[in-house]
This record gives C-alpha cells, sequence and structure tokens, in this order.
RNA sequence: UCCUCAGUAGCUCAAUGGUAGAGCAUUCGGCUGUUAACCGAAGGGUUGUAGGUUCGAGUCCUACCUGAGGAGCCA
C-alpha cells in the first residue's frame, strides 16, 4: 500500500552517515526549555541513538535510532498506541506498549496533540500492517513542544473546504497530498535546470523591474518606486534572452513571472515561474524539436524518482508514460478545421480559448504542437513566415488530457527594419526598444526560443484540478496571503 | 469587468415559512494490532452584514460583503 511520504522509495544514493546527536541538546536553549524528556531507565542513552530520517528507515532496521518529527496521526486502543509521525521525508507509524514504557512516556505520547513536535527512540523493523512498509518499537520520546488542545491543529483529518485549506496554507502545506506535490514541483524544476544545463545552455537570469512592456502595458503590474520613469513586474525575460543568446549561444532564464490579467480561472496564477531557453542561429524547428526533448525528459525523471508521490496524488501514470516523441505537429490551419469538426465557433485568425485548447487536445493521447498561427495575435517580434506572411513562425504545445497550453514560443525577427516596423505598426515607441534593435544592428542571426509555465506543467503531471496547488503559497486575484 | 453558484458549531454539511441538528475536532470514560480505528458521554450557535415581507424568517425579497466555478485574457 502507497502513502507517499510513508512509502517513498528508498535513497537511490549512498546515504552519508547520520550525524550523532543527543536528542535536542542541538536546539537552542530556548527550545530545549520547554522540551521534555521521557527517557525512561534500563533503556539504551540518548546518545546510542543515531538519528535518521524516516525514509531511511529501512536501511537501519533493527538499530537504534531517533526520527524527529511532527504528530500525524494517533491512534490508541488501552494499552497500545500508534502514533504516525512525519518527518518532511516520509511518515512512520510508531507502537507503544504500556507495558514496555514508562508511565510519563506512554501517557504523554497517549495524550499527545495532532502537529506537536516529538522526538521517538527505539528501533525499525519491517511490518506489513503498517503504511509504508516499516514499524518502530517505540522505547523512549521526547516532546518538543507540545500542542494545546485550547488551540487544536486546524486542519484534520477529514474534509476541509479550500478557503479554510488556503486560509491555512502554511499549515496545508504539512499536509500528505500538498507535500507530494511540491516534491513533484521539485522534481520538474530540477529537471529542467539538468535539461538545460546538460544541453549547453546558460542560466542567465532576467530582471524583474523592466522599463517597458514585452507585448502591451494592460497585463502589467505597475511599480511605483523609480524616479524618473514607470516600472513594471516582468511578463517574460524573453527580449533579454534575445541579447544574452546573442553573447552565449543558447540561454535561458528561469525565474518568477507576473500577469495583471483579471482572471480568475484554474489554469491562471498572478506570479508564477516560467523557465525560457533562447538560441541564437535557430528557427522554429529548433524550438519544437527542443520543446519536445524537454518535456519527454522532464516526465522521464518524475517517473523515475516520483512513483511514490504520484501514487498519492492518484495519478493514472499510463497517462504520463504515454508521453513520448514525436509528438503530432499540426499548423493552426489543421486546428481550426479539427476545431470546426469537433463544433467549435473558431474562425481563422482568431486565438484558442480554453475549450478549444481542450478539445484539441483530447484528439491526441501525447501533448501536440501547433504552429503558425496568424500574425495579428502573436507578439510583435514574431517572424514571419516566408512563404505565407500572414502566419508567424511560432508554435504553442498544448498538453495532453486538456491541461492547455504549457510551452509558447518561436522564431524571432532577425531583420531590422521588419522589427522597426512592427514596432510601428504595434503602436510601441521605437526609443524605448532601442537596445532591442540593437541586437539586430550588430551581428543580427535568426534565433528563436519558448517560455514553459512551471506551475501548469506540475499541474498536468500531478493530475490536478487547479493550478494553486502546485506553488507553496499561491498569488491569485482575491488571495495573497498568507 | 461580466455570468452562475454558495455563505448555518473550530471543520464538512443537514434542517416543507413553525423548538437550529449530525459527523469530525476538543474534553471525560472504555478498549493490547489500530489503518481518516472503534464504543459511550459532555461542552460548543448573534444561521456573512444591513434592511424589508410575515403572527412567525436559516428558509422569501432588496442591497452589500466574502468565496468558488466559468467567460474574456493568458504560461
Amino acid at each position: 500500500m502507497e502513502t507517499g511520504l510513508g512509502a517513498a522509495p528508498l535513497p537511490r544514493l549512498a546515504v552519508p552517515p547520520a550525524p550523532r546527536t543527543e536528542g535536542v541538546s542541538r536546539l537552542p536553549s530556548a527550545h530545549r526549555l520547554r522540551a521534555r524528556d521521557l527517557h525512561q531507565p534500563g533503556v539504551p542513552l540518548m546518545s546510542d541513538y543515531r538519528r535518521i530520517t524516516i525514509a531511511q528507515a529501512g536501511a537501519h532496521t533493527g538499530e537504534p535510532v531517533e526520527i524527529a518529527g511532527w504528530l500525524y496521526n494517533l491512534r490508541k486502543s488501552g494499552k497500545i498506541i500508534f502514533p504516525l509521525i512525519r518527518d518532511g521525508s516520509g511518515i512512520m507509524q510508531c507502537v507503544g506498549l504500556k507495558n514496555n514504557l514508562s508511565e510519563d512516556c506512554f501517557e504523554g505520547l497517549k495524550n499527545l496533540t495532532q502537529e506537536s513536535s516529538v522526538i521517538i527512540r527505539g528501533k525499525c523493523r519491517a511490518e506489513e500492517r503498517a503504511p509504508g512498509g516499516f514499524e518502530m518499537d517505540i522505547e523512549s520520546a521526547e516532546i518538543v513542544q507540545r500542542v494545546s488542545e485550547e488551540t487544536p491543529y486546524p486542519i484534520t483529518p477529514k474534509e476541509h473546504g479550500i478557503e479554510f485549506l488556503f486560509d491555512h496554507r502554511h499549515l496545508h502545506l504539512r499536509s500528505r497530498r500538498q507535500h507530494a506535490i511540491l516534491k513533484v514541483r521539485h522534481e520538474i524544476i530540477k529537471a529542467i535546470r539538468d535539461y538545460f544545463d546538460s544541453n549547453g545552455f546558460t542560466l542567465v537570469d532576467c530582471p524583474i523591474f523592466t522599463p517597458a512592456a514585452c507585448e502591451g502595458t494592460t497585463t502589467l503590474f505597475e511599480v511605483d518606486y523609480f524616479e524618473d520613469e514607470k516600472v513594471y513586474l516582468t511578463q517574460s525575460g524573453q527580449l533579454y534572452n534575445e541579447a544574452t543568446a546573442m553573447a552565449f549561444g543558447k540561454t535561458y532564464c528561469f525565474g518568477p513571472t507576473f500577469r495583471a490579467e483579471k482572471s480568475k480561472t484554474r489554469r491562471h496564477l498572478t506570479e508564477f515561474w516560467m523557465v525560457e531557453p533562447e538560441m541564437a542561429y535557430a528557427t522554429l524547428d529548433d524550438v519544437k524539436r527542443t520543446a519536445e526533448e524537454l518535456i519527454c525528459f522532464i516526465v522521464g525523471r518524475v517517473l523515475e524518482n516520483r512513483r511514490a508521490e504520484l501514487a498519492v496524488l492518484e495519478r493514472d501514470v499510463a497517462k504520463l508514460e504515454a508521453i513520448k516523441g514525436p509528438f503530432p505537429r499540426i499548423s493552426y490551419d489543421e486546428a481550426v478545421e479539427i476545431l470546426k469538426r469537433k463544433g467549435s465557433e473558431i474562425v481563422w485568425g482568431g486565438d484558442f480559448g480554453g475549450t478549444d485548447e481542450t478539445l484539441l487536445s483530447e484528439e491526441f493521447d501525447r501533448p501536440v504542437m501547433v504552429d503558425r498561427y496568424p500574425t495579428q495575435v502573436k507578439a510583435f517580434y514574431f517572424q514571419p513566415d516566408e512563404n505565407r506572411p500572414e502566419v508567424a513562425l511560432g508554435v504553442d504545445v498544448l498538453a495532453s488530457e486538456g491541461y492547455g497550453e504549457v510551452i509558447g514560443g518561436g522564431q524571432r525577427i532577425h531583420d531590422f527594419n521588419l522589427l522597426l516596423q512592427r514596432i510601428k505598426d504595434h503602436d510601441l515607441p521605437p526609443e524605448a526598444f532601442n537596445w532591442y534593435l540593437d541586437l539586430r544592428r550588430f551581428g543580427s542571426v535568426p534565433h528563436a526560443g519558448f517560455g514553459m509555465g512551471v506551475e501548469r506543467t506540475v499541474s498536468w503531471l500531478c493530475g490536478l484540478e487547479h493550478i494553486r496547488e502546485t506553488i507553496a503559497f499561491p498569488r491569485m486575484l482575491y488571495r495573497t496571503r498568507p
């Protein structure tokens, strides 16, 4: 039986020996003051117990060990108690028998409150009945801080509403499902970094404060601080990426992004993380190949390292295993035909709505790439198709299972005069783009790149209903705290 | 900004216009293999706010507040 935390995979890498510890003696004295030592005479001294994480328990069966964590749940039956301890690496079911423990220890644990911090000492063994497969026989325990029953832990093991949970998001993160999601998020971010780092890209991060809009000012947050000019929070690092790509060849930036759209759907965050690669001497085809490789690499890593978390999330892993290259590649024209056949009211020249994206992704069992959008729905910097100037060399990658656009990008205009004309056509102030135009004055080359939304990717791979669960502290319209 | 839905115990939810209830949580008691343990008992309420209709409003009407889902927009 999978429990996620409890069934965390055994460490793949050699685990460095845990430092010897003397219980809470490593805590600052202010914390130690409240600790209550429940050590029982006759059992080994504290210093004989090696501190381990719950994930490491399988490698230390039969040894005197201690785990330091929080009380996740407690079941009791007269003279036997089953405290479930979580420590961030997993959940361990412990067993305490009244006859084997001191009165203080047994009563202290028996009356312990949810999420009290506690150190448990004893020995682990394999146990079929325990969630996670291992169980710890308690020899002694030390309560670091007991949660008062006058203010019990608000998130009980029962159901809660969304508003309540996100009002208590700082505590909500301790629960099994949220823990699993953020573990997958970490795996995805690490995979993204590893992919680019091992494929010749250099990380060059871009500014958060930007003086001008990439794609118009309506969706930007204005910052009133700098003396002489209005400054905005970035909505994309792409223009800067084009500069760094001309310096390093292949670069990427990875940071927070801000969109001030008054948008209120399950796909939107006001503040989200985006990774944006940019490549010199590259075309639309290079973008499609890189995007496909990147997605496959990420999915592979998640399947390799986060099976237990996917099980907690009850994710249909077969859907993820189906995500293999080559992804279907269709043109915008073909997409419009498919949508019309499926009853959409889309007309050529318009952008896809959320339901259109869902309809399209239903056609395929893996992500689909849609390229050559009408120039009018794309940003000013997109390179037009040589043979069909009315379409732009841009591509969107729509995730499978209706999760919508996770990647958008394409080839940028490299011709000076064409770019200047497009800036004017879009009523943008050319002087603000002088440095950007410089990139076309001094050794301009065809270049291309894309942006991938981290949270949408996490939401997709975890199979979530709502994107707000994919980030520790979501920022949305009407939600800025905690 | 617009459309739809919802606000009742700490939490999740019931309650034909007629005495506000249950489960969980908390407290007390019982139980030596529990799996969101179980069994018994207790405490816990200005029904989102302000007005109105009515003999009587949690329930009907109006406005507002808060939240959720969606549209537009977007990764």
